[in-house]
DNA sequence: TGTTCTCCATACTCATTGGTATGGAGAGTA
DNA sequence: TACTCTCCATACCAATGAGTATGGAGAACA
């Protein structure tokens, strides 16, 4: 009979998960414990009270979005475009996704919040005009096309698609993506 | 002594507001009651439960949405970059801002929300093609320059800017704006 | 002036949920 | 074996909030 015992990063992913799903509100430290299998006598045992560990939730989001940029050495060697593709699997396919929007919708009533997502935000705003710097763009048109790129990103997987137009609305970001990175 | 009667179109109104203010999950309907001087008494009269309150909501934000572009003949005469601007202020100026981010959150967990979200989407995109066309963009880039702006205008007030940089930013977006409108 | 209809206040019920108090199981340790 | 420490189950309380039942105030209308 093995003991079932939760570490406070299990919680916290089961909570990451959760998140994502239904929104911070609806966050119930009860629906996570059945998630993991066990009661809140394990939850209280780890965290103060439901507010600590929405806290450690998002200070573990905020963790990992700035250090997944951080690390731009990897792609020092390799060209723009596949600079751009790197940057977009950061953002795009980190499998948080969901939890950066409901983290996101958090900020705007919750300045502590606000303030984690902005300096995400300026990390791979940063890494966004370093890239397009090395392209040779001009530098008045850094930060603008820096901006257009970073706002189709969030606004990609902002917006639910249909399963339809999802191949369709596909090409055309990919497309929009390409129009920032050559034309100058 | 004058009787303090509210409408169905004052609830939906108070509603919008707490909407978009604490998100869909918080508003209840004894701080709306609270917000209009009123009880719980009035608000169970006008609506069934809940549930239908919120979908009065959503309809009101879409038929707002919707017919606010929808009458495109307005600006038949201007130019280009005045329609954009104009449409700028349709989307970013109709005061129901935050309401519309916390629908576009709701929308992420609800189908229903999620088809009325895309229809004014696509109300929305389809006249930013129109403008695009008309300024005379090859085809094939009205589509990609299309949704560049349009995450352009959604991703500016997603994100909460710090006061400091809120002039900055200002100017990159209006400097991104002209970069997708101009260059062909 | 009585009657009816509209709108709301009051006073409840019940389900949900955060948080606490307490005891116990199990693994290490002396 | 006794003792302790870690982690969790169980039982409980209090607060919150949705929804109902009912009566009443005021305006319209007869």
């Amino acid at each position: 009979m093995e003991t079932q015992r939760r570490s406070r990063e299990d919680w916290i992913a089961a909570g990451m998960e959760i998140l994502g799903e239904v929104g911070v509100d609806k966050v119930r430290v009860d629906r996570i414990a059945a998630l993991l299998g066990v009661t809140k006598g394990s939850f209280y045992w780890h965290f103060k009270d439901r507010s600590q560990f929405l806290d450690a939730i998002v200070e573990t989001w905020e963790a990992r979005g700035t250090k997944s940029v951080i690390n731009r050495s990897e792609t020092d060697g390799l060209d723009p475009e596949a600079r751009t593709q790197h940057l977009w699997n950061l953002i795009s396919g980190n499998g948080d996704t969901r939890a950066e929007l409901a983290i996101r919708d958090w900020a705007r009533r919750n300045e502590a919040i606000a303030e984690r997502v902005q300096r995400v935000d300026d990390r791979r705003m940063r890494y966004l005009e370093a890239i397009f710097t090395d392209l040779g763009m001009p530098k008045a048109e850094v930060g603008p096309r820096s901006l257009l790129a970073y706002s189709l990103l969030i606004g990609d997987y902002l917006v639910t698609t249909r399963h339809a137009r999802r191949v369709q609305r596909r090409k055309t970001v990919a497309d929009a993506l390409m129009l920032l990175v050559k034309a100058h």
